[in-house]
DNA sequence: TCGATGTGTTCGTCTTGACGAACGACTTCC
DNA sequence: GGAAGTCGTTCGTCAAGACGAACACATCGA
């Protein structure tokens, strides 16, 4: 991550904080239940998620494997305009061989992480992300079927070999709109 | 991830200690001199990297900007050089909803960059790639139809949706099995 | 109204991680 | 040879994390 910009004050105890009591209220779970399932205390957690104390690995992966959020994600979790490439038509950079075409979609920004993610998704309630930190930019390339895909307010509807990049700091949106829909996420962030 | 296998023991403190000595010596430094810029004792060095202990959150944290190393990477075991993920079997990072699976593929290491390209290819003959620079690996996520890449001398045939990454700095192929053939191809280097 | 159960917090105690000095083992160089 | 410089380890001390009980508060039902 993020050692880039490192706060030299140490790890974002802020950070750890807000994972912990965000991943527990969207697991809909106590305090007291999590505490207990992990095997601490609860007055641990609790001084955790107000963002005292610093906490051993032990304790954090023992909440990590609790809340099953990876590990990482409490520590540095993904700090969260919309650009369209409708396949066949990407227009940048190709490198081209008789049976053979790439096409750059997205070059890396200095100072950044991407994240590879493979989405599958089935027909049903839209899928509403809830923002990320700021600075993070999401990249799709839809592979098979159908999806909308962007900021919830205004998603696009993909085809396979369309790409569209948004950012993840606003509400998203992922709804397939096929069986079997498939993509490739990449999760973009400073 | 990592933490489906949970050893209920806790966190895998001697993964911690290899990664720990593994990067240290990477980076050809002494004990004295890593805990010395990370700002801790290295008495807690020596016994971190002994397996001894549990190390606090902040702890790690500085050890891992210090190695210049993902703080996830000092938790979890080191992947192979050629990793492959098949459609639906991620094993690593799940974030699931009822109707909506995202896999985490590949987490970004520091200091890098990453292009997405989409490649379209037909049948035909082999499409073999010069070896990049050193340190350069590329994944790939295929699409639709059918292919053979990876590594020259030893290929993996892909199906939709699954995934490979593999060294970019020796010779390596695409070979598409299939018409209308499409993957993701991010080309990762430093 | 009053208990009963749930929430998350605070407080005293004890355990334990982190520190720094001292240590033995090992090279290098005069 | 031995003085000086590394290397990583061990040990006693102190600060801090983890624990559990007690706490204040909200909700519910008899």
């Amino acid at each position: 991550m993020a050692h880039d910009e490192n706060s030299p004050g140490g790890p974002p105890r802020a950070v750890i904080a807000a994972s912990l009591q965000r991943e527990r209220r969207r697991a809909g779970l106590s305090l007291a239940e999590v505490a207990r399932r992990a095997g601490i205390a609860k007055s641990t957690l609790s001084q955790l998620e107000s963002g005292t104390g610093n906490p051993s690995v032990e304790t954090l992966w023992a909440l990590s494997v609790t809340l099953d959020v990876p590990f990482a994600q409490l520590v540095e979790p993904p700090r969260p305009r919309v650009q369209i490439i409708r396949a066949g038509e990407g227009p940048a950079f190709r490198a081209e061989r008789a049976d053979y075409v790439a096409t750059l979609l997205a070059s890396s920004p200095p100072h950044t992480r991407r994240d590879i993610y493979l989405v599958s998704a089935e027909p049903g309630t839209a899928r509403e992300s809830d923002p990320h930190m700021p600075g993070v930019v999401e990249h799709v390339v839809l592979s098979t079927g159908r999806a909308l895909v962007g900021i919830a307010e205004d998603p696009v509807e993909l085809a396979p070999g369309d790409y569209v990049a948004y950012p993840g700091d606003l509400a998203h949106v992922f709804r397939a709109l096929e069986p079997d829909t498939l993509a490739v996420l990449v999760s973009e962030h400073r």
